[in-house]
DNA sequence: CCAATGTCAGCATAACTGACATCA
DNA sequence: CTGATGTCAGTTGTGCTGACATTG
């Protein structure tokens, strides 16, 4: 292969492993039983605590919307892996809990992952991973070019 | 803040990462007068030759459908940035080519792309920087469990 | 006949914005 | 009144699959 790739920018870069992990991630759920578990809906499972979370507070820890948290809480009951209870603190609020078969496919999800981290440690070397996680846990503040508005 | 928050995942912190660059990316091109350029544009013009690409070799390279880069290809010829033309070695092929305005936008995007680096340099340090890219730039093979087609 | 290519159509996912009612 | 929260509705971006015609 003399066409090699190392041109490619960190974008391409990024975006490349986003999807290898989204797409392993996605196949072992199916694989697991949940065939309609999307990595958006492991994403909110991954943000939410086991004694229940706002919705709105789900939106700020997964970085997207009220509303688009909202819609992905909405379909997690539909499948009856998520609950929806009053906020004992404040009326206008509900929690977002687990079900118990909600917990099953959080279990299922994590060891997927883990699955993966560990396939990436063969494929890669384990220091390779390390410095991965290591360059991606820091702050990278706001992507925004200075002077505008976030 | 009790520790019952889970800690990032490995999915988490590409997601993260990759939101950041697309994020910034947009902006800058938005800034740089292409209100209407995506990061799927740019992807699609990242693996565009100067004398131009088959659509099915676009798709290839970019990792989506001939169906999904014809349809970016579509929107960046209304767009005026590129062109489509006869392929000379195959009448069944067409070579998407960058206009005048699109080699433009062209260097808008690397611009940013650079600007980002450096930023990012700036904020995580180049060593990081430089381990980021280079497990990144690995071959990770596939995602897949044993015993899935791919 | 078979494979590659381009193209049209429809659909799914996952985000967004706007608007509005409720409650602290 | 204001803010936070939840919710409904509509839209966009980005991919997908299926189907088909053309070309090599």
């Amino acid at each position: 292969m003399p066409d090699t790739r190392s041109d490619s920018n960190l974008g391409q870069l990024l975006l490349r492993a986003f999807r290898w992990f989204d797409e392993g991630l996605v196949a072992r759920l199916h694989a697991a039983g949940w065939p309609e578990l999307t990595r958006a809906h492991s994403l909110l499972f991954a943000v939410t605590d086991q004694h229940g979370t706002r919705i709105s507070e789900l939106a700020r820890r997964a970085g997207v919307t009220r509303q688009s948290a909202h819609q992905l809480v909405t379909e997690l009951v539909r499948l009856g892996l998520m609950e929806l209870r009053a906020d004992p603190a404040n009326k206008s609020a509900k929690l977002a809990v687990p079900t118990v078969e909600g917990r099953r496919s959080v279990q299922a999800a994590l060891r997927a992952i883990a699955e993966l981290e560990r396939e990436l440690s063969v494929r890669i070397g384990p220091d390779q991973v390390i410095r991965l996680r290591d360059a991606l846990d820091r702050d990278w503040g706001s992507p925004l070019p200075p002077g505008q508005h976030s």
